[in-house]
DNA sequence: AAAATTATTGCAAACGTTTGCAATAACCTC
DNA sequence: GAGGTTATTGCAAACGTTTGCAATAATTTT
């Protein structure tokens, strides 16, 4: 084949051998339909103002000829990008890392929940997008609107993109009271069953393992505590403050138990990462789970089921979240009004406790 | 502070309560700094031609006004993106997810790799992407290269990309002979190495646990085989082919050990999920790990080394291997040519063998 | 069959950058 | 201080879409 068009040649070899191919623009393509390019915009677009013939032939042509819209030319006229960006938002220091399992599920389902709505997903993280998230994305046209996962220990950024009016929700703690739409699990009744559990399976001398500095870890933390004030049983708890890394746990766990023995037979761990890593100091000192310390972790990640003695945690349906974290985020592009909300969850028993 | 600009006004209220402001164009920029359009964008990429003190002068004030270039003209303009699409290449039916622990790790190293080289990443698969990768990406600007995460099955979509000129680099495995650059681990080595390492420590028994229809997952077979060649002591091995999840290893394990007993005192799993899955179903039929069957990983996951016993395996350098395919693209962004490349791996020993 | 209506198309401007080229300003050299 | 060189700036075009409006073609009404 071979095809001239005004200002230049084209070929395809269909041999395979080379395929030199100038990109066709939406000009171009209305020339092979006998159309202008106005007519083939609109027939692209499916208007319907269009007679619906010519709209075939368009896309029939649009289609051999695997024709595409240059997307920057479009989102300059259009003032939209279709893309959602996704921003980490994790201290620079140590801390819970970007390699977290669980924090990669739920970018991997907000992912999904963002495709399945027709929109792109630009991944990024405080490194690329500075202080000023609104200016960066938003000003710049790099996307529609933001999707925060975590809220950080302090919010500036987040507070400053939102009162600069940029559309965007966050993954992160629901209570906490804020100008934007928090979704995420309901922390507090997640450390509240846990917590229950661990009493009801005859935990007395409990240990709570994690971050409270965190928004969310605070309020299971406060679960934590509500549970042990309605029980006569257990006496006063101990809580060891460390990052949210199975490592930092292991450390813990080991030091615990080294400087003090065994003084804990329940623990509620942050996450299921801090339980793991607890799980395994606890197994090289022989210490039985769930038998000697009952252990709850918080999460479900895939690990958990998968360990031995599999893990009992508190589910976060993070698909669930994810969707409505996308669909918060288009109901503002929207001009819609949204509210935080708060994701259910579920206690997840098995072998550890 | 209440700006005249022609055309419109805008106003910053301070206090906090409202900010209405309009987005600054490079036009206003230059007005403000009294210059001209175009000395005022040379001014912000810093080009020598215009005098250091007017472009410091520029550059002020667009820190001052939180000035952000509109990309969408930027790209037009340019005919670049700054953006690399990461596509992650998975059979739509069952098997490995984009769950999968590794996969996300390498989405994420390759997602540090790529800001240090101050591009941005836009997450994609095949379900955006559609068929003709070269003209969703390239063609309609989203970004000026691919990154694959994955041969997958059959490659047709990326032998396509290709041929039709992408700038393109593949996650997978370096020996398969390709138009394209591929790296990733020495597949073979690691699967050699792991099964020296099961028949040194005493396995004679061998089962191999996993996918042969992967390429990636092929070459390790293909170690394992090589390596009971070598050897004398081991009888005839067997294979299951099972997908790369640690449910289907579970089951397989918990099926084999029904149907016929321990009939093996080795496994070398294709990936470390797998490995889990396989450890979870011992453990529960009290086949004691590493005494009774030595078992070895691959990957180096997290779990790995927080799992009881922790998981020998065959370490895949992830980081390195996602700078070295952000170098690669780029090196062919720049024109070079550029050849696929072997990772080394490294085999760690823990307590699972 | 003319007039009025409606369906369909095309013209041209606009979105906000970047850059080749021309123009001017500043500086040397003799 | 005239002529030549160099440093600095601005003009205007171009990137490829989309869309308001005007224009034309097709259809209906009278």
């Amino acid at each position: 084949m071979c095809y001239f068009l005004k200002g230049f040649v084209f070929y395809i070899l269909d041999k395979g051998f080379a395929v030199v191919q100038k990109k066709l623009k939406l000009a171009d393509l209305a020339k092979l339909a006998g159309v202008s390019t106005s007519t083939a915009s609109r027939a692209l677009n499916n208007n319907p103002v269009i007679k619906q013939t010519t709209r075939e032939h368009v896309q029939q042509l649009a289609k051999t000829h695997n024709f595409s819209l240059n997307t920057a030319a479009s989102r300059l006229r259009l003032q939209k990008t279709k893309v959602i960006a996704v921003v980490i938002n994790l201290e620079a220091n140590t801390e819970q890392s970007i390699d977290d399992p669980f924090l990669l599920k739920v970018v991997s389902d907000i992912n999904q929940a963002v495709n399945r709505k027709g929109y792109e997903l630009l991944l990024s993280n405080s490194y690329m997008a500075g202080d000023d998230w609104h200016g960066y994305f938003i000003d710049g046209r790099r996307a529609d609107g933001l999707i925060v996962v975590g809220q950080g220990k302090q919010q500036s950024q987040i507070d400053l993109a939102a009162k600069l009016g940029a559309p965007l929700v966050v993954w992160g703690d629901p209570k906490t009271p804020s100008e934007y739409p928090i979704v995420g699990s309901d922390n507090y009744l997640g450390g509240l069953q846990a917590t229950e559990h661990l009493i009801a399976k005859g935990a007395t001398k409990l240990l709570f393992l994690g971050d409270t500095g965190h928004a969310e870890i605070s309020e299971r933390y406060r679960g934590f505590n509500t549970a042990i004030g309605h029980s006569r049983l257990v006496t006063k708890p101990q809580t060891i403050k460390i990052d949210i890394t199975s490592h930092a746990a292991y450390n813990a766990i080991n030091q615990l138990l080294r400087d003090k023995g065994l003084n804990f037979d329940g623990i509620f761990a942050c996450s299921d990462m801090v339980a793991l890593g607890a799980l395994k100091a606890l197994k090289e000192r022989y210490v039985s789970v769930p038998n000697d310390v009952r252990l709850v972790g918080f999460d479900d990640i895939a690990m958990a089921d998968v360990s031995h003695p599999s893990l009992t945690t508190i589910k976060q349906n993070t698909h669930l979240a994810a969707k409505m974290l996308v669909d918060k985020l288009l109901a503002q592009l929207n001009k819609e009004e949204v509210e935080s909300q708060e994701i259910a969850i579920e206690l997840c028993c098995r072998q550890s406790s």
